[in-house]
DNA sequence: TCATTAATGCAACAGTGTTGCAAATTAAAT
DNA sequence: ATTTAATTTGCAACACTGTTGCATTAATGA
């Protein structure tokens, strides 16, 4: 099955340096597809471990390519979400970890910091 | 200025000890008022340092109390959004510390671990 | 009382995300 | 190659979150 908009989003995200939402994705594909089509095909390469939803700072996703993860997330990592740029980007380098009190089972992580990146502070 | 709509806000958020959606708070309320009261009330709360905005897993935005924040809102501490109940918490027990690479200026935090939380797993 | 300010309601709007159904496209099987 | 099945796509409609403008009402202060 040789979905082309499903080989666009995936190119889309995986050449971004920074995390797409839905809109920019729907900008940067040339060839237009409807709105609906996205949303699934999102739905798909996330369900398929190829990309990872970020929840930016104002509620909105987006949507970043994943390093290693097959059936199992694991994006442990932190999110950067720029106030002047707007950007979202994924910052592997630091592993946080939490040891939260008996009784809490922690299965997903959304760690976003936000602030200024180091290129609008510059 | 004695809004009483105000007041009613600030308790249900004040004395729950989960954080609360807008569609819940408008639940909750008795004396029935409009949408747009509410948002525009949680913002003045939000502004006078009496609560603050949880970003949940699904990009909602829900309101938990203030502990010790006037203008600065100082809200490091870890949230946790439990996927049985749906319930969103704040534990401030635990201080989470990272150490971005230079040029990134940290503004706020939104940490939010999910999973199932002690009560929901017991 | 009168003027000013704040609070509320209403209508309208933009945006995100989902669902159902039909049409088109692709893959598979005979 | 023709038919069948599965997948993909588009369209319409919907629910929900959140915002803005404007008019109305309520509260404050002179």
């Amino acid at each position: 099955m040789k979905s082309l908009t499903k080989i666009q989003i995936k190119e889309l995200i995986v050449h971004s340096n920074i995390a797409l939402s839905h809109q920019e994705i729907s900008k940067r594909l040339e060839r237009q597809c409807d709105r609906v089509t996205i949303y699934r095909t999102l739905d798909k390469l996330m369900a398929e471990g190829f990309i990872h939803r970020i929840i930016d700072v104002d509620g909105v996703s987006k949507f970043a390519a994943c390093h290693g993860c097959t059936k199992n997330h694991h994006h442990q990592h932190v999110h950067f979400s720029c106030s002047v740029c707007g950007s979202v980007t994924c910052i592997e380098e630091i592993e946080p970890g939490f040891s939260l009190s008996e009784g809490y089972k922690v299965q997903e992580m959304n760690i976003t910091l936000s602030g200024v990146c180091p290129v609008c502070s510059a």
